[in-house]
DNA sequence: TGTCTTACTTGATCCAGGTCAAGTCTATTG
DNA sequence: CAATAGACTTGACCTGGATCAAGTAAGACA
């Protein structure tokens, strides 16, 4: 009824039209959940990470998986069975609700998400991603700097951010000529937290 | 606990902020959701057609609205109180999966447009705004033609496309030039559906 | 050790769509 | 009937980012 698995970087978990049977919950590492485009290319959507259920939409709607996850990094992940599920759900009857509200704030981030990539330039979305890569992937190196190891490559960064490689690459350069991070392959030296989150909402002298 | 009112275009149902107090379900006419963007403008996200509920986003989350409701034509929309809503449920226990089926389909679909939104051109999204107007406003005129009766304005269909009235104009002057549409004022004349469907979906010559 | 492959970077060029500045066309109001 | 005002259109121009075409760096393998 309930297993846990491990999953090395680059295996999935499930792909996008596969018969959704039961649900998935991430108890370490990360996922990157994908979707095809109506161009036929793998477009990277969202990140799972630690806490997050997964496959809860096409639990409750369609029965099919709407997109395909596959772990970033070593990830171990539970799946609980249809019949756990439905066995869950009637003995605690607050589950549903639970459901409902995490459903309901997915949708209020889904929306928030596309408000801000029509509104924001690549360079904006790039730090976003850096902060939200912070919290799950960074460390506080040796001479006391945040150093963030990303788990995606600049193609998958590219699609996350809904641009391209070469753009990607452009944009890393600007922001290491400006000072805000380091880019050093695989990994970012973010010495200047503030100047980051200037990027995202370049603040109004105003007030 | 229920009661059903009509609103005149203009009017609005529900302001982004206010406390969320029961559902709204649309029976008749056609209601525009807006939300303030981070630049604080309003940006019309969607349309809520009759039959579609509304609130429900709110109301299983945060109890705030995340956006506006407002009339675009006369509308007849009813609501239903919290305790109304708590009787309903207790009394049907399917209606709770209902409600997570909807919010799932729900989601799917915000993400969905995401994806759309950053893969078309903005021709192609004006074609499929005039698809989606289609189905509430359009009437065959006396030389069979279908024609559709906007009920946005040129700014408000250019927020919900993403774009700029200005380019909202010429795309509209570009559609006209192609023959597939004959925009005069507030009434789009449809005289080639298929050559409308094509700007949505560029057909591959190859199958 | 070289050489293949794949990921990444860089440069040059192009274009959709944004911005700014005049328009025109109604529609309202004194 | 001006006259002011708002909604829409048009033109001229500019720019962020896509595209295409060469690079370079670095791990995998013979």
């Amino acid at each position: 009824m309930k297993v846990s698995n491990v999953y090395q970087p680059g295996q999935f978990i499930f792909y996008e039209g596969n018969p959704c049977l039961g649900l998935y919950c991430v108890q370490s590492g990360a996922l990157g959940i994908r979707k095809r485009d109506p161009g036929g290319q793998e477009a990277l959507v969202r990140l799972a990470l630690p806490g997050s259920t997964l496959g809860h939409r096409a639990y409750f709607s369609s029965g099919e998986y709407r997109a395909s996850a596959s772990a970033l990094v070593p990830s171990r992940v539970c799946f609980l069975d249809r019949t756990g599920m439905a066995h869950l759900l009637e003995r605690d009857p607050g589950l549903a609700g639970r459901f409902l509200k995490r459903l309901a704030l997915d949708l209020e981030a889904s929306e928030a998400a596309r408000l801000r990539a029509a509104s924001m330039p690549v360079r904006a979305r790039v730090a976003s991603l850096l902060l939200e890569l912070k919290d799950r992937f960074a460390s506080v190196d040796d001479s006391g700097d945040l150093t963030i190891q990303l788990p995606l490559s600049r193609k998958e960064m590219a699609s996350y951010v809904g641009t391209r490689p070469e753009t990607i690459a452009r944009t890393i350069r600007a922001l290491n000529n400006d000072g805000v991070t380091h880019f050093m392959g695989p990994r970012v030296v973010v010495s200047d937290l503030d100047a980051l989150l200037d990027e995202v909402e370049p603040m109004d002298p105003g007030r």
